[in-house]
DNA sequence: TGGGAGTGCTTTTTT
DNA sequence: AGCACTCCCA
């Protein structure tokens, strides 16, 4: 490696970083792959690298694009590379790929033949369109039900596969294929893009239009790629597409981190970047910044556990600090009495409660920990509710918005034609549609069409929107106003006995959009790209679809952290519990079977494990029951697997040990539940006692049938899995 | 039209 | 259990 020596002495920005970090940042022009543990300063590397290639004047800002997957991430490098550097970041290509796909598609919205004020659908309104799809072309939706339907067209799309090219083997599949041509057609007509296909259509504008495409290849200079390890195929097709005029692919990842493997995400795309680009810079980040020595080693011995790893293991100069604790309890209701107490205690210590974490792996999980922090009265904040705008009421208003755009966006048409209700009712709507269908139209254009009483009303519809759209010319939070006014959304929520806090959520639509118009609105920062954002209005209904609203009531509250797993990947808390480690649970019992490209879903939940476990910083709780209430019945568990992979010499048992894949004997006595006798079975065994097999091991009885000489047992046995013994053949002993 | 009863589903999730 | 959705009747 050659550097400017003295140049690198005087950069300010390169104090206080480690050797691999250094040598990642001032990488000399060329591929790379940095292997970034968790907490070894990823961002930090990232933004850093961003600011050295500008302030070194390697770069120009705009010849510089960085990808990141959530919006969050995207603006905390932003805002880290504003404090770097003394220059505008709003109008550099930093964002996430479905943001920049859409910054692409707004520019060059006629030769990607989409219309100038084209809508982007979220997932729920894609649904919504399939299932109105569906209807309208009288399919069986028991057959194809809508949600599987879309998961069909959203796998075809990031394969980058148009219908047209997929191999149809039977009848089924090729009305599937069928199904999601017509689909794509119904979006076409409708101008309307979803998620999918904002990532599909731009990689096909840039393949087909040459150029295009030489224009942005030769413009990025350096394509930086944050959590590479969760890109999905189409993705990696992209940044190789924009990358392919010799620009320099920075990519940063831990395949030990990838969660997502399950929506379409491909480790693979690490070792494919690796080969096709013959990287010759790989960077290992393994120093951790973040979590004592006993949280790392437990972290590291878990997922030794994986075969098939890229190979790293973190290590840190703080000291191996306090063991970790590990609790059982009898039911998912005495788990979550027992962390409100602990809680509480660690609060005495001094502890802030929004430093603590509370980590599950499915929401369901949530409810027992809620009920309980509830009557305990401590403040907490669950993550991944409803999002501000997927509220029903400011979808409501926003599809009014859209058909103010577009007219021809049934999508929204069919949400707010009888809402609030104007006595437009099925039969109408059915007419409407037949009319459409018959003249290859949108709802709208087709009106004129339907005639009688419910035409009258449907015409009226149509008055209103055309009222709505004298007024587009307004200021955007004037326009939204005037919207909710005449729509009589406002009224019909007054009306309503709880319609306050829609109302209130509808009065912060207008002060969204006031505070987008100040920061984001009124366009063209960047002179290169023309036409980037149609008008306020297109611009706010992109960003309301893109960027669904993370912000909820008590944000700054010091509150409690409730998230899955999944949610809390990227974050940090100085203490972190994770309940529910039963087998079953976590690892999830339909991971058992899933394979993926030959990997295992239990290697995905033993990463998503250790995601968990390096979320702590100094303390570490986890937690498993006996018996925990799911979906409506009670369920008997075995402690997770995961527990026996952490070194037991780190760990500090706060209930006696349970044995090896079963439970400590005897702990029933502090339980205040009197656990059910089987009477069926008629014998010394109950539901949910440990029990020994001398073949299968040690396991938990799960359910009882017949009785007498028939008696029967289902024995959860963890790893032997489930079994059904007849009590007078299988020699089975109390544990 | 709208509400009340009945039915079915339920891993993880961002955009 | 809890929620979303459908269906049927007043």
């Amino acid at each position: 490696m050659s550097y400017n020596l003295p140049a690198m002495f005087m950069n300010p920005l390169l104090d206080h970083l480690n050797a691999p970090q250094l040598a990642a940042v001032t990488l000399p022009p060329a591929h790379a792959l940095i292997l970034a543990g968790a907490g070894s300063g990823k961002t930090r590397v990232l933004t850093t690298r961003i600011a050295w290639l500008i302030s070194t004047g390697q770069v120009s800002p705009p010849g510089l694009l960085a990808v990141t997957f959530t919006n969050k991430a995207a603006k905390e490098m932003q805002t880290r590379l504003a404090s770097m550097l003394p220059i505008n970041v709003r109008g550099m290509w930093i964002g996430t790929f479905h943001g920049l796909c859409n910054r692409l598609l707004r520019a060059h919205y006629r030769d990607a033949g989409l219309p100038q004020l084209f809508q982007i659908l979220d997932s729920a309104d894609q649904q919504a369109s399939v299932k109105r799809l569906l209807k309208s072309l009288n399919v069986d939706d028991e057959k194809f039900p809508p949600r599987e339907l879309c998961h069909f067209i959203n796998a075809q799309r990031e394969q980058g596969m148009r219908a047209a090219a997929v191999e149809a083997y039977d009848d089924w599949a090729r009305k599937r294929i069928g199904l999601y041509e017509a689909y794509e057609a119904q979006c076409q007509r409708e101008g309307v893009v979803d998620f999918a296909e904002l990532l599909l259509r731009s990689y096909e504008l840039l393949e087909r239009n040459e150029p295009l495409r030489r224009h942005y290849q030769e413009r990025f200079r350096h394509v930086l790629v944050d959590e590479f390890q969760d890109t999905n195929k189409l993705q990696y097709r992209w940044l190789k597409l924009l990358a392919g005029g010799g620009a320099h692919l920075f990519c940063v990842g831990d395949d030990d981190q990838s969660i997502y493997a399950f929506r379409g995400a491909d480790v693979g795309n690490m070792g494919d970047f690796e080969r096709e680009f013959k990287v010759a810079n790989m960077i290992r980040l393994e120093q951790n910044y973040r979590s004592h020595g006993n949280i790392l080693d437990a972290a590291n011995a878990i997922i030794k556990n994986n075969p098939q790893r890229l190979g790293k293991n973190l290590w840190t100069e703080a000291g191996s600090g306090e063991p970790i604790r590990i609790y059982e309890s009898y039911s998912d209701g005495d788990e979550a009495r027992w962390i409100v107490e602990e809680v509480k205690a660690l609060q005495r210590d001094g502890h802030t409660r929004a430093e603590i974490a509370l980590l599950y792996r499915s929401n369901a999980q949530s409810r027992a920990l809620e009920h309980a922090l509830f009557n305990a009265g401590l403040p907490y904040r669950v993550y991944g509710g409803l999002r501000f705008f997927e509220r029903a009421e400011i979808k409501h208003a926003l599809a009014y918005l859209r058909l103010i755009a577009n007219t021809d966006d049934d999508t929204a048409f069919a949400r707010v034609v009888n809402f609030p209700a104007r006595g437009i009712g099925a039969r109408s709507l059915e007419n409407l549609q037949d009319a459409a269908r018959a003249a290859n139209s949108s709802l709208h254009s087709a009106i004129p069409q339907v005639f009688g009483a419910g035409g009258a009303k449907l015409a009226a519809f149509a008055q209103l929107i055309v009222t709505l759209r004298d007024a587009a010319h307004l200021p955007l939070p004037e326009l939204v106003d005037h919207v909710l006014e005449l729509s009589g959304l406002r009224s019909h929520y007054q009306n309503e006995k709880e319609g306050q806090e829609r109302l209130d959520n509808l009065d912060e639509l207008i002060n969204a959009a006031a505070s987008f118009v100040a920061e984001e609105g009124t366009p063209n920062q960047d002179g290169e790209i023309t036409g980037e954002f149609g008008n306020d209005l297109s611009s706010f209904l992109a960003h309301a679809s893109l960027e669904a609203g993370e912000h909820q009531a008590g944000e700054g509250d010091d509150a409690l952290q409730l998230m899955t797993v999944h949610s809390a990947k990227g974050l940090e808390f100085n203490v972190v519990f994770i309940s529910g480690l039963e087998d079953g649970l976590f690892p999830h019992e339909n991971s058992l079977s899933e394979t993926r490209d030959g990997k295992s879903g239990l290697e995905e939940e033993r990463r998503l494990m250790y995601v968990a476990v390096t979320r702590a910083r100094q303390r570490l709780y986890l937690s498993f029951a006996q018996t925990r209430m799911l979906h409506g019945q009670t369920r008997y568990n075995l402690p997770s697997r995961f527990l026996d992979e952490v070194p037991q010499e780190l760990v500090k048992w706060l209930t006696p040990r349970a044995g090896k894949g079963g439970f400590a004997a005897s702990t029933t006595t502090t339980y205040a539940a009197t656990p059910r006798r089987s009477e069926s079975a008629g014998s010394a065994f109950r539901i949910g006692q440990s029990v020994m097999h001398t073949k299968f091991g040690l396991g938990v009885i799960v359910n009882a049938e017949g009785g007498g000489t028939d008696a029967r047992v289902q024995v959860n046995f963890g790893h032997a899995g489930m079994k059904w013994l007849a009590l007078s053949v299988a020699k089975l002993e109390a544990a």
